[in-house]
DNA sequence: AACTGCATCAACCGCGCAAGG
DNA sequence: TCCTTGCGCGGTTGATGCAGT
């Protein structure tokens, strides 16, 4: 399948997989038997000794994605329900390319699962719909006369390719408005092409006055404004506990919110819009910035979260 | 039947984080 | 405080199957 010279952790970190002797690519039926019988027996976790004690050729690395991805008794196979596809969309929108949380709140269904359909359905749905599928923001047509017509995304998407800057004090993966306009309202679109520079002076050096934030992937965007005070923001997030935070991210994936919305505003997408009313925007920026913290720590509670959603799913 | 191009998805890769020594 | 180890994540690759020619 690959290479066995060129990776598998090539690194001192991941020593297992480049040991010589190690088989790679698909797995057989025996050696998936080989593996659950062992889980089921002996439960998961020490990956890396786990081919060893299994008598398996494999890294553990390999194992543990063999386990969580295929071999899961949880694991639902066969096609995505469309309600399950219009959840994702949801929390894709929330959350960007952010897959084990999207997972987390899909009963049955793996990262790496929501990951390729995303990519390979419905990234390319979006974009036919003329939706940007990292924004969820449209795609603008670029006006250039000279050349025929081309689409480039809009105005946020240089902040959604960029790397955090390191000398931001914003949670990692957070990343600050690069773009020429503000998007309190998650609708307001703006020339891909103003004033970008200026901007980003703005956020490096004046993060106080930013009204907006939003995620690596620009998927959520979210303002400070309407009376939030940054200084409190640290005691919000300290204060915060994974109830909470459940609750609210349940409440933006709820129907209810986008029903609401679209009877205040007429013409709102629930698919390109990332707006919310003004006092959600400023709980979406505590919670996103919880987010990050909590993101590779919510297994623990991530049974009683799928109650929450169970009637979404 | 043979070939080509595209779509799909299982698996790999490299990195970052947290825990422990 | 530093280093090592283990784990988990998102991005990417490549084998495979299918449709079209």
């Amino acid at each position: 399948m690959r290479n066995p010279s060129s990776g598998g952790g090539s690194t001192s970190k991941t020593p297992c997989c480049s040991k010589v002797g190690i088989k790679r690519g698909p797995w057989t039926p025996e050696e998936d038997e080989i593996l659950s019988n062992y889980i089921k027996r002996e439960g998961e976790g020490r990956w890396r000794t786990l081919p060893k004690r299994a008598g398996l050729l494999r890294c553990g690395k390999s194992c543990r994605l063999r386990w969580m991805n295929y071999l899961r008794p949880s694991v639902k196979r066969g096609r995505i329900a469309p309600d399950e596809e219009d959840l994702i969309l949801r929390l894709h929108r929330l959350l960007g390319n952010r897959w084990s949380l999207i997972a987390g709140r899909i009963p049955g269904r793996t990262d790496n699962e929501i990951k390729n359909y995303w990519n390979t359905h419905l990234s390319k749905k979006l974009i036919s719909q003329g939706i940007d599928p990292r924004t969820h923001k449209p795609l603008v047509l670029n006006p250039n006369p000279n050349n025929s017509p081309e689409i480039i995304i809009a105005h946020d998407h240089a902040a959604s390719i960029s790397k955090p800057n390191p000398e931001s004090h914003l949670s990692p993966g957070l990343l600050e408005e690069t773009g020429g306009s503000s998007l309190v309202s998650g609708i307001q679109i703006s020339d891909a092409n103003d004033q970008l520079g200026q901007d980003q002076n703005l956020v490096v050096n004046d993060i106080s006055n930013t009204q907006n934030w939003h995620n690596s992937d620009g998927a959520m965007t979210m303002g400070l404004q309407g009376g939030y005070v940054r200084g409190n923001e640290e005691d919000y997030i300290e204060n915060c506990n994974e109830d909470t935070f459940s609750s609210f991210l349940d409440s933006l994936i709820n129907d209810n919110m986008f029903v609401n919305q679209q009877q205040q505003q007429p013409t709102f997408n629930p698919l390109i819009s990332s707006s919310s009313s003004a006092p959600t925007f400023n709980h979406a920026a505590i919670w996103e910035a919880e987010l990050i913290r909590s993101s590779r720590h919510t297994s623990c509670d991530e049974q009683s979260e799928l109650k929450n959603i169970n009637h979404l799913a």
